[in-house]
DNA sequence: TGCAAATATTTTGCATGCAAATTAAAATAG
DNA sequence: CTATTTTAATTTGCATGCAAAATATTTGCA
């Protein structure tokens, strides 16, 4: 009754719990000094890359949850960060917009990646790079 | 002022994020048929390699807050999984024991991890291998 | 021995992740 | 053109993840 399939050092996904958890709080110290949570700062990664767009867009591209996506809005929007105004031209779409003090940051921001990477002293580029397509490869599997 | 860095699908950590969320949600159908979320199976796998440890113990393993610690060892005590008793060396100390519904659900779960690992299309078992060393490594450098 | 420092857990408050129900508006079938 | 269906968002309820404060014990040091 060994259940070697069972164990803890077998499990992909307690790795992945593991990893996604570490590093996003490694993230939490810098990104305080933003005013930011780890997905507020994904939803501005994805408006610095293209502004103006709908929530469900901004879904898309953030993989954050529907139900979530309302409220972080909310947030950002008391921060002044954004704000969500109406699509004209179908109403029942809401666009994203920056504002200036959303997009200034940006400038902020730029040194943080950076600042990330230098802490994996065992991970090299090339390592990361695999380690991204192979999440890829799992994330895709996994897509309804 | 293209900011590479900052492109989401420049980002280490939103890989890991879709990829962690992804392999939850996977699992969430097969748990619900054992009445587990996700961080309940990973203490039961906790304690079904190890048990009656204490709740310091369940937490180095499984890497879960403490504060959740709390509730979710709650939880799995009113469905009488486990239960948590008083350590007579250390009051401070509790100790989790399985209940005899709680060993004998490892039974039924011995199939989850086949039937996770074959929705992976395209990650064999020597990509999954390099992938969970891989995972360790960022673990590891995130370390405390 | 007695008290400050360290440990083990719990509690509290805030921010999601997620499923399901709800609301509003647009698209489409008949 | 109207009723049904589909789409876009929001709301609700539950379960964490996490930091910080609070409790209860135990250790360790003067």
């Amino acid at each position: 009754m060994s259940f070697e399939q069972l164990k803890l050092k077998n499990q992909l996904c307690h790795r992945l719990y593991m990893a996604s958890n570490s590093i996003a709080r490694a993230y939490r110290e810098p990104l305080s000094e933003l005013n930011l949570t780890y997905p507020q700062y994904v939803v501005m990664m994805a408006l610095w890359e293209q502004d103006e767009i709908t929530i469900a867009e901004l879904k898309d591209k953030t993989a954050i949850d529907g139900g979530a996506m309302t409220q972080i809005l909310k947030k950002m929007s008391d921060k002044s960060l954004l704000a969500v105004i109406k699509d004209e031209h179908d109403k029942r779409k809401r666009l994203v917009q920056l504002t200036q003090h959303g997009q200034s940051l940006k400038l902020k921001a730029a040194d943080i990646p950076k600042n990330i990477l230098c802490k994996f002293d065992s991970v090299d580029a090339t390592q990361a790079k695999q380690l991204m397509q192979l999440l890829d490869l799992v994330v895709n599997d996994l897509a309804d």
